[in-house]
RNA sequence: GGGAGCGUGGCGCAGCUGGUUAGCGCACCAGGUUGUGGUCCUGGGGGUCGCGGGUUCGAGUCCCGUCGCUCCUCCCA
C-alpha cells in the first residue's frame, strides 16, 4: 500500500455515509423544532482562544492539541471542540449588540491528537447545540431536552443522564478548598496524577479512575453540597424543571467535566451499549467563556455529542437497518445504437427527477441485467437494434416481472413510470 | 504516556511441531447465452504473507526491531 490515511482519521465509505445523513438530518430536525440556527466556524483557531477557553491545564489543552506555526510563524490550532469558536464568532460579529440572546447548533469534525480506540479517533465529528445570552435555568433544561429529543427521535433507548452543578466562579475556590483539605488527610493514597492535580485542579482528581483514588473519591465532599445560594437555587430549579418535563437523570456529585470553562449545571448521557468510552454527549453551563473571549459578560449553555459514537450505537440495533436507496430505472443496451440512445433518454429522464444509470463497459446483456438487479433497481428497459428502430421498448417492472410496451421517448417512458407509482415521493 | 492482543488477495479467514508452485469463502471479471433477473456450471485476474533485519540448507511459520490496527488504562464526545 503506497498511502494509508493518518492514524486515526478514517475513510467514511459509501456503506456507512447513510448513517450519517440521517443522523445529521436528525440533528437538523431537532434544531428546527427547538428553533436553533446553524453556525458553520472554521476549524482552525488562534491557539490562544482554545487554550484560554478551554484551560491551560485541561488534557486536551496540554496534549491533545494539533497545533502548528502558520508561514508567518502565528500559533494556530485544528479546533479540539466548537464551544469556544462558535462564542468567538458570536463576539467577533456583535451578534450580542444584534440580538443578545442566541440558539444555535453545529456540526463538524474536530481533532484531538489521541490514542485511537473503539469510539474515539484523532478526527473525529461532533454535533452542539449551544444557547448564549440567558441564565435562567429553563434554558439549561431545554438544551438537556432537545438532547433527549434527539436521542428519542433516532430511537435510542437505554440511556441515562448525569447531573452535577459544579456551582459558579465564586465557589469554585471554596469547593476547592473543601476537597483539598478532604485529599490532604491522605495524600499518600492518589496517584501521581492526582497529586499534581492536587496542585492544579483538585476538581480533577474526581474524574479519576485509578483503584487507589477511587476510595477517596467516594468519601469526597460533592460540590453540590458547597454551592452559593444562587447556585443552589439554580440547580434545584434545573431538577425541578426536569422533573415537570419528566426527563429522567441522576444527580452524580462526582461529574465534573473536563473543560474548565463550565459552570453551575453540568450533565453527561451515557450508553451502556458503549465501551470504556460511553459518553454520547456533555455539556452545561459556560457562564463566563465570552466575557473571557472578549464580550460582555454574558452567561450560556450548550452540550456537544459525538457522531461516530451515536453511530456505533446505531449500528449497534439491528432494528436500524439502513434500507439501500433503490435505482428507478436501468437502461441495458445492445450495440453503438443503442448505448448512445439510453445516454441520450437518461439525461432527459434524469432532468425529470428519475435517477437512471445504464452500463458504461459493454457487458454482456445478462450481466447488464443481473447488475441492474443488485442495484434493485424498480424498472428495467432493454434497448436494442429493434427498439432503435421501431421506437419502441418493453418495460419491466422488476418486482413483479410485468411488462408493458413505451415509446422510446423522456415523456413516454417517465409517464409510465411516475403514473405507475413506482417512483415514491417528488 | 502505560498495558495486552493481532497484522496472510478488496472483505472474512485457514495454513499442524519451519519443508516444494501460499489455499478457502465472499466479492470482482469472463464464458455457458448479443435479447432478459437473485440460482447453477466452468474458467480467470488479483497476495513482495505490514515493513526491516536476524537465525536456518530452507521462514507466512522462530527471534529482534519498526509501523499499523484493536481493546484496556488515562481522558473525553
Amino acid at each position: 500500500m503506497a498511502y494509508g490515511s493518518v492514524r486515526g482519521m478514517r475513510d467514511i465509505l459509501p456503506e456507512e455515509t447513510p448513517y450519517w445523513t440521517r443522523l445529521e438530518m436528525g440533528i437538523r430536525e431537532v434544531a428546527r423544532l427547538y428553533n436553533y440556527r446553524e453556525i458553520r466556524p472554521p476549524l482552525v483557531e488562534q491557539t490562544d482562544l482554545f487554550s484560554r477557553g478551554i484551560g491551560e491545564a485541561t488534557d486536551v489543552v496540554t496534549k491533545e492539541m494539533y497545533t502548528f506555526p502558520d508561514k508567518k510563524g502565528r500559533s494556530l490550532t485544528l479546533r479540539p471542540e466548537a464551544t469556544a469558536s462558535v462564542v468567538r464568532a458570536y463576539v467577533e460579529h456583535g451578534l450580542h449588540i444584534r440580538e443578545p440572546f442566541q440558539k444555535l447548533y453545529y456540526i463538524g469534525p474536530m481533532f484531538r491528537y489521541e490514542k485511537p480506540q473503539k469510539g474515539r479517533s484523532r478526527q473525529f465529528h461532533q454535533y452542539g447545540v449551544e444557547a448564549i445570552g440567558s441564565i435562567d435555568p429553563t434554558l439549561d433544561v431545554e438544551v438537556i431536552s432537545f438532547a433527549w429529543e434527539l436521542m428519542n427521535s433516532l430511537g435510542l433507548s437505554g440511556l441515562s443522564l448525569r447531573l452535577n452543578s459544579i456551582g459558579c466562579a465564586a465557589d469554585h475556590p471554596r469547593y476547592r478548598e473543601v476537597l483539598q483539605d478532604h485529599f490532604s488527610r491522605n495524600l499518600d493514597s492518589l496517584c501521581t496524577d492526582c497529586l499534581r492535580r492536587y496542585e492544579e485542579n483538585p476538581l480533577r482528581i474526581l474524574d479519576c479512575k485509578n483503584a487507589t483514588c477511587r476510595s477517596q473519591i467516594e468519601a469526597a465532599p460533592g460540590s453540590a453540597d458547597h454551592l452559593c445560594k444562587d447556585c443552589a437555587d439554580h440547580f434545584a430549579a434545573v431538577r425541578e424543571h426536569l422533573d415537570r418535563l419528566h426527563l429522567s437523570y441522576t444527580v452524580d456529585p462526582r461529574l465534573v467535566r473536563g473543560l474548565d470553562y463550565y459552570t453551575r449545571t453540568v450533565f453527561e448521557l451515557v450508553s451502556a451499549d458503549l465501551g470504556a468510552q460511553d459518553a454520547l454527549l456533555g455539556g452545561g453551563r459556560y457562564d463566563d467563556l465570552v466575557k473571557m473571549v472578549g464580550g460582555p459578560a454574558t452567561p450560556a449553555v450548550g452540550f456537544a455529542g459525538g457522531m461516530e459514537r451515536l453511530i456505533l450505537v446505531l449500528q449497534g440495533k439491528s432494528a436500524t437497518t439502513m434500507e439501500k436507496p433503490r435505482l428507478d430505472l436501468f437502461l441495458a443496451t445492445l450495440g453503438e445504437g443503442g448505448r448512445a440512445l439510453a445516454l441520450e433518454l437518461a439525461k432527459s429522464l434524469r432532468s425529470r427527477r428519475i435517477s437512471v444509470d445504464l452500463d458504461y463497459r459493454g457487458r454482456a446483456l445478462r450481466k447488464q441485467i443481473s447488475q441492474a438487479n443488485r442495484l434493485g433497481t424498480r424498472y428495467l428497459l432493454v434497448i436494442g437494434d429493434d427498439e432503435t428502430a421501431a421506437g419502441k421498448g418493453r418495460l419491466k417492472e422488476m418486482d413483479s416481472g410485468e411488462e408493458c410496451e413505451v415509446a422510446l421517448t423522456p415523456t413516454g417512458i417517465s409517464e409510465t413510470i411516475l403514473i405507475s407509482g413506482g417512483k415514491d415521493g417528488t
